[in-house]
DNA sequence: GTGGTCTAGACCACC
DNA sequence: GTGGTCTAGACCACG
């Protein structure tokens, strides 16, 4: 059953894409594998204490996106394909870091200096 | 006068927090100095293609933020402090580190993987 | 609900500001209390006759004060703790008063005159 | 001569008012007589630190309103009959008072409440 | 349904 | 000329 206990609601991105981007994650740091069950829409509204549209939307477009499978009345569960997997793991941190980088471009900030920045943040982190 | 010039309206992201974003990054970078005039609404709004009340807009909110100073009848103006250029200075790329760090490590990445993933991301993002 | 039914616009000041001080007036009163609901933007629009945006600035404001929470797609909350309320209960008057005072000391009022001109007008004002 | 020079200016209200308003209630209070002359426009411009025009409109009001005169070329002088003082002396106080009242109302004070209140704070404002 | 953004354009107060 | 307010209405994202 995929985990989505450890997963806090952040303000400032829509809820919807925020499960959706927790559970690509989840499938690029390969704690979430294919075939798992998902947690009911019902649940999982009850767990996050969000409206059940919102889970329902998140689903529809993992749905329509390939990620997951669900049937009416059915249980929902994920659904990749190694190839799937390895974009993911690939893709994700790749725009991210390009997305990143272009900021810290913007910020006349120089590679190096960015190197510096991220290894002196990276412990703090945890 | 602080320069818009080279500012390109992207889509995805609102475009007052654009104009925002822009003048932040300006002054953490430097090319933007405590004192500087600012262009008028009118101005802008016809150099960037956009209403006059969504240059209004993210005025506003800089002025609410003490970032430039506006009065009615007289020109707008950048409004500095040392602290306040320092805190952009620093604040900026770390706030958008840390969010970066925290992605990455969601995805299971390890630091020197990250760092190499940037150094080899950032040639191409020139 | 809060209600603003009984608000009526005055000109002479921008209608957002006194749609603001409507309600923080009420706050002061104990007439709004903490976790009402506000009327949507729209339905509020209706009742006073004025545009949408008018409220939604006037709405805009009290949320980056603190006083009211909103969320899209989710209907505004008053949002105020003890201390908020308190202190609007204490400095609305305070404010007003001390502005007062200033004003009947420039033009050489004594502290009975006024107390007599307040008592005397108090009665009128009903 | 006029004197301006305890004049404070202060953000919230158009200068030129604010230049109006302390006129006024020097002539109620007293301080300032009928045949008294003004600063000129130059003089008073330099001393507030204010836009010329700004000054030029205030005198351009009170000279509509019949409390100074002015001519080109020539210096300006306060000009008020008994009459003019005397309702200036009654309305100035009546009109703010009123206001004042009808805020202290709103926020569901009692007079015996307000009269404290000034009374309180009147020993403050020196 | 909700709130958020944006456009088009008017009018005002102010300097 | 400047910035500030407001209207009228569209479109979008969200729940």
């Amino acid at each position: 059953m995929v985990s989505f206990e450890d997963m806090k609601l952040e303000e400032g991105s829509p809820i919807y894409l925020q499960i959706i981007h927790h559970l690509k994650m989840g499938i690029a740091a390969g704690t979430v594998q294919d075939g798992e069950e998902l947690p009911s829409r019902r649940t999982l509204s009850a767990l996050l204490g969000v409206n059940p549209n919102t889970i329902q939307k998140a689903f529809r477009i993992l749905e329509e996106e390939g990620l997951i499978v669900s049937h009416v009345g059915a249980k929902s569960f994920v659904s990749v394909t190694r190839e799937q997997v390895q974009r993911l793991e690939q893709q994700l941190p790749d725009t991210h870091a390009r997305q990143f980088i272009k900021q810290m471009q913007a910020m006349g900030l120089s590679c190096t200096q960015v190197v510096g920045l991220v290894e002196r943040l990276w412990k703090e982190e945890v």
